[in-house]
DNA sequence: GCTGTTTTTAATAGACCTATTAAATAATTC
DNA sequence: GAATTATTTAATAGGTCTATTAAAAACAGC
């Protein structure tokens, strides 16, 4: 592991404790104790609190979003492309469980944020282009008569709701049902295959 | 409208700002502003600020779960009963459009509180009927031949997440897309139709 | 090894927060 | 209306939090 760099493990500190506990209930004396080094580190290397959360923040929406390009497969049916999406999706969060709820709550507590993400995702040429490209497979689709008529958004909605609440309410079902990281990760497996399951026919006109 | 009782009037204050900002970035001196008196009442009324909080968050629990008992109607068909639930779910959210982030929030958060929604709910007579009772239903449409098979906690998960996430999700839809309420609330309409046509799909048998 | 720069620390200012206390005010009882 | 009880206030203790500052320690280059 490479040690030495103390803004860097502010940094990984400060990750784990906003990502855990949020932004109001992590003081910086949480984090430098984290860390084992003096309180007064955190303004040094990033001026302010705030400024370092952002920095991380930043970083997180990035890291969520960047799999949405992984796949700019043009030729793929829509069918496809759902399965591709929500395994991806479930993968990456599959790794980083709080995550969501991290990126939710900040979003929904503070609006500042909210900007942020305007800028960040919705105007992205990247994010365009996705969008634009899922708007034409469903469109083929609904005059191909395979599916019924739907919006784009709906869709990205439905995919992003069933797959961010099973993790959300994951905490709750670790407490009550699933005993050891085992019965989790089957527990996740298992719903994966039903939201897709649900997705593909709820959409599809037999 | 009842003034006279500060007692209660520290109640909805303290509803309101813990709903809006959570209980970390709500101060008892935040509350007793809004009011106008005293911050010691907090203390003299309810002791402490968390046992505040708990009684408008075991309040809040009730209120959000007492519509599931609404219908108790056993004769009903389980199509009739998924639109009467999502229908209900999407009213009782409409009005308390915060709410379900808020009780999210401090669950997620707060280990101490899943104990709590433990004893308040799962292990309710309450909810233990109305779950069976569905179960009853979907077993029935599984022999029928009319419905796919599924588990009732899936089912009852999907309904849940695409539920609660519409009005999550929401802060961000009306900053970027929706102006005014009129646009929310046509939003949220068909958002309610659009979750109902999945999920009646999704599980039928065509 | 001395000099200047960067990193780290200790100390602390200034703000705010919760809970407690004692005193003041209001309400109730007899 | 005096005595008793309930409500409300002001003041404050004791804690924690963020950011700042000045000094100490570690690290450069020469």
């Amino acid at each position: 592991m490479a040690k030495k760099n103390l803004e860097s493990e502010i940094m990984t500190a400060a990750e784990k404790l906003f990502i855990e506990k949020g932004f109001e209930a992590t003081s910086t004396t949480d984090i430098t104790k984290m860390v084992g080094c003096n309180q007064a580190l955190v303004n040094y290397y990033f001026r302010t609190k705030e400024k370092l959360f952002q920095q991380i923040f930043s970083q997180k929406l990035d890291h969520i979003l960047s799999f949405m390009t992984l796949e700019s497969n043009q030729n793929i049916s829509l069918f496809d492309f759902i399965h591709q999406f929500i395994n991806a999706y479930f993968d990456e969060l599959a790794n980083n469980r709080k995550l969501p709820f991290f990126i939710i709550n900040e979003l929904v507590i503070n609006k500042e944020r909210r900007k942020f993400i305007r800028e960040e995702i919705i105007l992205k040429e990247q994010f365009q282009n996705y969008y634009s490209t899922l708007t034409r497979l469903v469109k083929a689709e609904i005059e191909k008569g395979t599916i019924r008529n739907i919006d784009t958004s709906d869709l990205i909605l439905h995919i992003i709701s069933l797959t961010v609440f099973t993790f959300i309410s994951l905490p709750l079902y670790e407490d009550f049902f699933l005993k050891d990281e085992v019965a989790v990760r089957n527990y996740v497996a298992a719903r994966k295959e039903e939201i897709i399951t649900l997705i593909i026919n709820g959409i599809r006109v037999n």
